[in-house]
RNA sequence: GCUGCCAUCGUCUAGCGGUUUAGGACAUCGCCCUCUCAAGGCGAAGGUCACGGGUUCAAAUCCCGUUGGCAGCGCCA
């Protein structure tokens, strides 16, 4: 058995999206599965919208993602460089295939003018038949083909597409496709401007490359005959075929802009972790028999196949990958976290944030408030009170647990009991503070709740936080007393 | 319009003819835990398996048709 060799072949056009993260991933996770090689190849044969910055803009997406590729750009020296296919055509590679075509009848020059093409897609939807070239150019004599050149025109080639016959489509995930020759399109090979169209570059470096599976969205499922009829005239083996089902928005429209985040770059600033979003995208269109959720990257190499991909579209749900990345990260350990965390503020440029802030009090306090985590962009707003000298004292927080009239007085004596007592504290361990607020409940004789709340609005501003004891011990006896200080200078005085 | 693909809780899915009173996950709701918010645990609600015909002793599962959704139909990829 030849060893496994497939591509993801982006057209450096925009950024890299969802659909395309999701088609890499399952090329990938194919490749890892198989031991095989995983290929990237950048088709920028579009040359108005090819743009060098794209590039670097998927590459980055790709490096973020660990989608790390054996063969490709910004590798040196291997066999079947180049990796551009602009840079492919500049060698002749595709107009030697094309005239291979033309010299075997194959294929045919084409002199037709874009208004007359427009003319007879025009026709042929007004007389509600199939819209494809209607062939005027494919017998044309030598002759007449002078006569063309002379007037200036520049030919484009194109595939002569049998007129009958069915050719069949033997997909791994869908089985088998058919399709009526007769209804195939007489495409396009070569451009006017001499670069190859998809259809064509992409068979000839696929067969070049020796790419032996292609997986990719079944958007493309309709070029797919096409290709084939390459292969066969050319007599190149076929790769076997995989078309993923779409990922579709939450309208069950193709995914766009409309439906918010377009862009993995951008996942990356909301604080997603790399790991969250190929997990999830694992899970649209691909399960386990038992229909397991949370994946660990090895373990997905390890189960993922083709053969259970699925046939149905699926709808994006960010509120899931919400849930997964929250769960990814609540699967960390401070280190971890606080180091996603500083990634996170360097490609956001806010790190500046936490100049300021201690370290190893960061790290304690981001633990602390491990499972509230869902976006790594979370985190400023649920520690940085650790670290502000002037507390910021929510209304809220002041007006039902300081100043209401029913705990008004108990919050003052608690504040001010604590004040005193605890400069007098010896050991400031979460148990032995807890112990101390619990004493002082019991010989006050209220609620628990009356003398922790109190405590938690004056250290920390708010009514919501972390566990109110560990909260103090992390930030220390000083601390702590000097902010129940000023809450008392704020508020009772 | 033509061609192709698809169809199980709101969403992602398991299911490959009998073990299914259709299982899991997210979201929703409730309870428990609890110093708050989370997390966690337990539970509930949610599906006429798109519809209609077959085949079969038996169909979510196989076949046909209908409907709906999506994609492609470029000198874009």
């Amino acid at each position: 058995m030849t060893d496994v060799r497939v591509r993801f072949a982006p057209s450096p056009t925009g950024d890299l999206h969802i659909g395309g993260v999701r088609t890499a991933l399952f090329n990938w996770l194919f490749a890892k599965n198989k031991k095989g090689r995983f290929i990237l190849r950048i088709e920028d044969t579009d040359e108005i919208r090819s743009t060098e910055t794209s590039v670097k803009v998927i590459l980055n997406a790709m490096k973020w993602l660990k989608l790390d590729w054996d063969e490709g750009p910004d590798i040196e020296n291997l066999r079947y460089s180049p990796y551009y296919q602009m840079e492919r055509k500049e060698k002749g590679i595709y107009q030697k295939y094309a005239d291979e075509l033309v010299a075997k009848k194959f294929a045919y020059y084409c002199y037709c003018t874009l208004e007359e093409l427009d003319d007879m897609r025009k026709k042929a939807y007004a007389n509600k038949i199939p819209s494809k070239y209607d062939g005027r150019c494919r017998n044309l004599t030598l002759k007449q083909r002078e006569q063309k050149r002379n007037e200036g025109k520049i030919p484009v080639i194109r595939f002569k597409m049998p007129d009958t016959g069915i050719i069949v489509l033997n997909d791994i995930i869908r089985g088998e496709v058919k399709f009526n020759n007769f209804l195939l399109d007489d495409f396009i090979v070569i451009k006017a401007n001499g670069i190859p169209t998809y259809n064509f570059a992409c068979v000839v470096d696929d067969y070049l490359m020796e790419i032996t599976h292609v997986l990719r969205g079944d958007d493309h499922i309709s070029n797919t005959p096409k290709q084939i009829h390459i292969y066969n005239a050319l007599n190149w083996n076929v790769p076997k075929f995989a078309h993923l089902a779409m990922i579709l928005g939450s309208d069950g429209a193709r995914l766009s802009k409309r439906h918010g985040h377009m862009s993995v770059l951008e996942y990356r600033k909301e604080g997603y972790l790399q790991e969250a979003l190929i997990n999830y995208l694992a899970l649209l269109g691909w399960s386990t028999e038992t229909s397991q959720q949370v994946f660990t990257i090895e373990d997905m190499k390890q189960k993922f196949s083709i053969e259970r991909c699925g046939t149905s579209p699926s709808i994006f749900d960010s509120a899931k990958l919400l849930w997964l990345n929250g769960e990814k990260i609540r699967s960390k350990n401070p280190e971890q976290i606080y180091e996603l965390f500083i990634d996170w503020l360097n490609y956001t440029g806010n790190d500046k944030l936490i100049e300021c802030w201690d370290t190893k009090l960061l790290k304690k306090a981001i633990f602390l408030e491990r499972d509230k985590i869902r976006l790594l962009k979370d985190i400023p707003s649920l520690v940085d009170f650790f670290f502000t000298k002037d507390v910021d004292y929510k209304e809220d927080a002041v007006q039902t647990v300081f100043l209401s009239d029913k705990l008004k007085s108990i919050a003052k004596f608690v504040l001010i009991e604590s004040s005193i007592r605890l400069s007098n504290h010896q050991d400031f361990s979460a148990i032995s503070l807890e112990k101390y607020a619990r004493d002082l409940a019991i010989e006050k004789n209220v609620n628990t709740s009356q003398v922790f709340h109190p405590m938690r609005v004056a250290i920390s501003g708010r009514k919501q936080g972390p566990s109110l004891f560990h909260m103090m011990e992390i930030m220390g006896k000083e601390e702590v007393v000097r902010r129940i200080n000023v809450a008392i200078n704020k508020f009772f005085k």
